[in-house]
Order: C-alpha cells, then sequence, then structure tokens
DNA sequence: AACACGTGGGT
DNA sequence: TACCCAAGTGT
C-alpha cells in the first residue's frame, strides 16, 4: 500500500469485491426480485447442487407454488413430483414441512431470525445466513463450499475445511467481513468468485479482483488448498430390476420410509443371485408367477455412497391377479411421469423404451 | 465426528 | 475411466 492509503485491507477487500460482483454477476432468476420466500425456495434447490440444474426446477416450482401458502396446502406427492430429478428428496419434503410450520406459526409471513430459521426443517447453518444476507439484508454469515474454498484460500489455510473447528473460523472470518447494510450483496458476491474464478481446479487467479489479498496465490499454494478428507470409495451393488408389464400398466413399488430414496416410487429390485433365475426370484418376491420376456440390458446408477449396477429383466404376469403385495402397485405408463420417480429408475424406463 | 442422502458436469 | 465436488442438512 502506497502513502495516503488510508484504506484498511478488510475494507478494501469488500469494496474490490463488491464492484467485481456489480460488474460480473450472472444473470440468475433468484436475483431478479429477492424476497424470501423464493430466496428460500433457491437455497433449498441449490444445496448440493449445481446453478444450470436448478434453473429449470426453479422456475417450474414457482410457477406452480407461487407463495408460501400454495405450498402449504399442496399434497406431498406433487411436491415430490416437481423435485423429482433434483436428488435428495428429503429437500423436498423439508420444504412442505417448512412452508407449514410458516403458515401455522407465522401466518405465512417468512420468518426473518436466525433462531426461528433455523428452527425450519431443511435451514441449516448455511441456509440461514443465506436467506438472512439476501432476503433481508441482514450481516450473518453464508459459508457454503465456495466460500469454504475461497477463505481458505485468501488466507492460505491447510487446514481440513470439513472440520468444524475450521468451519466455525471461517465463519468468523467472513462475519467480521460484511460491510454496513451491503450484507446481501457481499454473500452473493463471495459465492460468485468462487463459483466463476476461485475454481476447484485450475482457479482463474489472473482476473480475481483481490488476488493482491490472496496468500495462497502468494505462496503458491492455490492449487492445494483447500484440503479436504478424502471420501470413502462407493459400494458396489448388482441387481436385477424388474419391469412387469401388463398391457399398459407397470408394476411398481413403494420405497420403503427411511432410506436411499425412501418414499419414493421404484420398481422391483433383487440383489443378483447366481443360482436363482430372476423371473423366480421377482415371483416369490410379488406372489406372482412370471414369464421373462426378454433382457433390457444393463444401465449403472451411481449415488454419492452406493453404485447400483442394473439388470433389467422384462417379465410378462403369467395370470391376471389383481391382489398385490403391500407398497405394490399396476401404474399405468402414461401416469408414470406424475409420481415421484427418481432418475436411477427413469433410467430403466429409457432402456426398454417404454417413455 | 462421520456418514447418509441424488444427480450431473467437468477433467 | 474414475474421480472430484457442487449455493448442505439431519442424525
Amino acid at each position: 500500500m502506497g502513502i495516503g492509503e488510508t484504506m484498511e485491507a478488510p475494507k478494501d477487500i469488500c469494496n474490490l469485491l463488491l464492484a467485481w460482483y456489480a460488474e460480473n454477476k450472472r444473470d440468475l432468476p433468484w436475483r431478479k426480485n429477492p424476497d424470501p420466500y423464493s430466496t428460500w425456495i433457491s437455497e433449498m434447490m441449490l444445496q448440493q447442487t449445481r446453478v444450470e440444474t436448478v434453473i429449470p426446477y426453479y422456475y417450474r416450482f414457482l410457477e406452480r407454488f407461487p407463495t408460501v401458502s400454495v405450498l402449504a396446502n399442496a399434497d406431498e406427492e406433487e411436491v415430490l413430483t416437481a423435485w423429482k430429478g433434483l436428488g435428495y428428496y428429503s429437500r423436498a419434503r423439508n420444504l412442505h414441512l417448512a412452508a407449514k410450520i410458516v403458515q401455522e406459526k407465522y401466518q405465512c409471513v417468512f420468518p426473518n431470525s436466525y433462531q426461528a430459521l433455523r428452527l425450519l426443517p431443511g435451514i441449516g447453518d448455511y441456509s440461514a445466513g443465506a436467506i438472512l444476507s439476501i432476503a433481508f439484508n441482514q450481516p450473518f454469515p453464508a459459508v457454503d463450499g465456495n466460500v469454504l474454498r475461497v477463505i481458505s484460500r485468501v488466507i492460505c489455510l491447510e487446514g481440513d475445511i470439513s472440520e468444524a473447528a475450521v468451519k466455525k473460523k471461517i465463519r468468523q472470518i467472513v462475519s467480521d467481513l460484511i460491510p454496513e447494510g451491503r450484507a446481501g450483496e457481499f454473500t452473493q458476491a463471495l459465492m460468485e468468485l468462487g463459483a466463476i474464478l476461485c475454481l476447484p481446479q485450475n482457479p482463474l487467479c489472473a482476473d480475481c479482483p483481490i488476488r493482491v489479498y490472496c496468500l495462497a496465490d502468494k505462496n503458491g499454494r492455490q492449487d492445494c488448498i483447500p484440503v479436504r478428507r478424502q471420501s470413502r470409495p462407493p459400494a458396489n451393488l448388482d441387481y436385477w430390476v424388474a419391469v412387469v408389464r401388463k398391457d399398459n400398466d407397470i408394476l411398481m413399488q413403494y420405497r420403503e420410509h427411511t432410506g436411499l430414496l425412501g418414499r419414493m416410487w421404484g420398481l422391483p429390485m433383487a440383489v443378483k443371485n447366481p443360482v436363482v433365475k430372476p423371473e423366480k426370484e421377482f415371483a416369490d418376491q410379488l406372489g406372482l408367477n412370471l414369464q421373462k420376456v426378454k433382457s433390457l440390458g444393463n444401465t449403472k446408477h451411481v449415488f454419492t455412497h452406493q453404485v447400483w449396477n442394473m439388470e433389467a429383466i422384462e417379465l410378462m404376469p403369467e395370470e391376471s391377479r389383481n391382489d398385490l403385495p403391500q407398497g405394490f402397485a399396476w401404474i399405468p405408463l402414461g401416469k408414470i411421469d406424475q409420481i415421484p420417480i427418481p432418475k436411477a429408475f427413469q433410467k430403466i424406463f429409457e432402456l426398454g423404451n417404454y417413455m
């Protein structure tokens, strides 16, 4: 800093960041009118999900559920159907539940305090900070993956960012940085920097507005930071998936309450077993005599912690019976896009050209 | 603290 | 290909 520079670093960082943001921010739909409801919806959708993925869901969702009241009074199944394909379906259930709470407890006026927001299901520390700063311009830090990356690089922090103590430290730093009266812009500027310049791999440091303040860049550590403990490799599972077809109906299963894809509609599955034929396995499971029509081929679906290697088998019931075991139902092909079916099973339908 | 919880895009 | 990891939360 030269003589006559009275600006302190924190303030300078904020000014550079805000000026850069004003020039370079993306034109995102939820930035048009950051009211509490639409900010909340966008934040729930954006959890662990890319902006480009969220955009079409965001438009459709707000069109169908334009207010807290409409959302609160909708059927859960319709909310889940609107969420279909986005993943992490507990977000949709929590969203629906939270809307009911906002309606009952706050007469549909979205709460604007940290304590009240944190009590709503689906709103954790990050989302509370994001909603308070973006929708209410209150000086709360919102520390997401972007901010963790930006700040850990700026201070050249070599500690593991998945540790609570490290997150806490970064939250404090961000909190101290928030400029007076500009919390919303600042939150978004920090995240935007992480999203478009301070990238996980090959950050574009040459274009960074706060490069002069970045200690990782100064030390040549920008490619090593942030440090994150590596996750356990996913388990590999081999399944048969049954497509039992009766005229235009497909036999589907409402999945059990808990666990992966719980309370979503799926297809009957069985762990592959080399000493049993799939038609026999599914016949036992479904209480139907089944005939194998053909194998529809294999497809893979990757979750964070599991990989499903699926062989889809088309089967035909040998007799027409209507008493199915608990949780199973015949669903007309044309109705399938109106019920919540996760991507893993959508892939099976595509494999067999059913849709 | 560590893991479950979806999906997709980038390298 | 395989791996990383994304505007995280709940348990």
